[in-house]
DNA sequence: AACTCGGGGCA
DNA sequence: TGCCCAGAGTT
């Protein structure tokens, strides 16, 4: 497994690839945000992005979600996969909100997790982006991402992902760190294609001299 | 650990 | 056409 200190350069020249990596969801509010993370499970956010666009102008607060039927907010969030669940979680968390919390939207990881359809990744990024809290949210980008590199094992669960990453890197960097190992799954590592040809990373990736061995094997053969 | 929800985007 | 996508809940 990688050391701290590879950890760090990984991170370094992960900055020089993507300087201003950030999150990409749109909103104006810890309230939005939380819907819009809720709405991009297993789902792009460029997609997200274009459904909260109208949805957000419709929708305000948790009232405004509690005031149409059920049915007409699956509509409203139809293009998004998963969105039967999805509408419902947003109703049932929308009336939790009001009654159980009057309306604030808590700052820490368990309370969040308490509400339908945010789980750890979910309230990891809320409380990152939204508080400024220091959290790193594994998703399947950070995890496929650590483990070609060898910052974590391969058979590790996500949270021995999670772990290992606040283990190896400064508590004051895991939220940006979270936002840069995303962009460098997204863009680069991607789960498709890795480009190790042109990686800045090679020297030091476990999986990436792996491929290139065997793609020499391959190119030997021609 | 495996299964399900799911339309859109892309090869 | 087939496969995958900033996951979570249930079994």
């Amino acid at each position: 497994m990688l050391s701290k200190k590879q950890v760090l350069f990984v991170l370094d020249e992960i900055e020089k690839m993507f300087p201003d990596a950030h999150c990409e969801l749109r909103h104006s509010n810890p309230f939005e945000l939380m819907i819009a993370v809720l709405l991009s499970a297993q789902c792009t956010d460029a997609l997200v992005n274009k459904v909260t666009e109208k949805l957000f102008k419709k929708y305000k607060t948790p009232e405004d979600y509690l005031s149409v039927p059920l049915e007409e907010l699956e509509q409203d969030i139809r293009s998004i996969g998963l969105y039967r669940n999805k509408a419902k979680n947003i109703q049932k968390l929308s009336y939790m909100l009001i009654h159980e919390y009057g309306g604030v939207i808590p700052k820490n990881r368990d309370e969040l997790i308490k509400f339908p359809g945010v789980g750890r990744k979910t309230a990891n990024v809320i409380v990152s982006v939204a508080f400024d809290v220091p959290a790193i949210a594994v998703d399947t980008h950070v995890e496929r991402v650590s483990k070609r590199l060898g910052i974590c094992r391969w058979k590790d669960s996500v949270l021995q992902v999670e772990e290992t990453l606040m283990k190896k890197i400064p508590k004051e960097r895991w939220s940006k760190a979270h936002h840069q190992l995303i962009f460098f799954g997204r863009y680069h590592c991607k789960a498709q294609s890795p480009q190790c040809e042109i990686c800045p990373l090679l020297e030091i990736c476990r999986e990436g001299q792996k491929r290139m061995r065997r793609r020499g094997v391959v190119d030997a053969k021609k």
